[in-house]
DNA sequence: ATCCAGGACAAGT
DNA sequence: ACTTGTCATGGA
């Protein structure tokens, strides 16, 4: 499947942080499970390429996911108006911001706190790995709420989640005994979806903000983790000690709607050295 | 070996 | 309201 689109850095886009599922396999191309599809994925100069070799993904779903009828031009005219923000448009034009499954980001940033990209990455290969293996049909994928919460939370130890395991698993047995509680949240405003995402075991504002922007596409939402405060600290505060609430509240007033983007762009220009801390 | 990683949480000022 | 110690685990 070939989509059109001048406008998607695809490299940034699957490396800045947002999704954990994309295995580099060679230059430029990548592999993972896209809406429950095992897709390889890779770009030309046009065009957005999707091997799914088995089918049942339509270049609608696609567009979709990646965000690519959103257009970007009022963000790049906010970024392109902003010093800082300039080198970070000019390094990554066209990282987007997912639409993943809003169940599959909350659980992915339970496993986020006090980690690193890599081991992130690790913990939800062999997540998926192990429910793969024990399922009947030879569906791939991050299991849902119901598998996991099915499961003795010693396995989700033994597969290398750490302290974390329980906080996984106790989401995942509200999740699934509560079917509709994320479509609540996702009609809920900011603060009260804040909130009760927050709710959550092993939850608080920062992993809060990253399952509402990656999860439920609230681009107001403002993620300030360390990369997040040292950017910000030395950009906007001329390297004052700003705590992480007064940089969100600083960002989304600043940036209001567009904070979500504007932190994708910084937190992976800061991570790539553009800023050089 | 010690420190750090897309923090959260409880306990102590 | 603000600071501090602790929580598994692997890589640097």
């Amino acid at each position: 499947m070939r989509i059109p689109c001048g406008d998607l850095h695809l490299e940034a886009t699957l490396e800045s942080g947002q999704v954990f599922g994309y295995e580099k396999k060679a230059a430029g191309r990548y592999e993972g499970v896209l809406l429950g599809h095992r897709t390889s994925l890779s770009r030309t100069e046009s065009h957005l390429v999707v091997e799914n070799g088995h089918g049942g993904l339509s270049a609608k779903k696609v567009s979709d996911y990646f965000d690519l009828d959103s257009d970007l031009d009022g963000l790049y005219s906010l970024l392109r108006g902003d010093p800082v923000l300039e080198r970070a448009l000019r390094a990554f034009k066209g990282l987007r911001l997912i639409r993943q499954d809003a169940w599959e980001a909350l659980a992915c940033f339970i496993l986020s706190s006090n980690n690193n990209v890599k081991r992130i990455q690790h913990m939800h290969r062999a997540i998926c790995a192990y429910y793969e293996k024990r399922r009947k049909d030879g569906r791939g994928g991050f299991p849902s709420a119901e598998e996991i919460a099915r499961t003795h939370d010693r396995v989700l130890r033994e597969l290398g989640l750490g302290y974390r395991a329980p906080f996984l698993w106790a989401t995942a047995m509200f999740v699934s005994k509560n079917p509709v509680y994320l479509e609540t949240i996702a009609r809920s405003g900011y603060a009260e979806a804040r909130a009760r995402v927050s709710a959550f075991p092993g939850i608080g504002p920062k992993v809060a903000d990253c399952a509402l922007l990656y999860g439920f596409h609230r681009l107001d939402a403002f993620p300030v983790d360390v990369w997040i405060l040292r950017a910000m600290r030395k950009l906007y505060f001329g390297g004052r000690r700003a705590d992480e609430a007064r940089v969100h509240a600083f960002a989304q007033k600043r940036w209001g709607a567009h904070a979500g983007y504007v932190q994708q762009y910084i937190f992976h220009a800061a991570r790539r050295g553009i800023y050089e801390f």
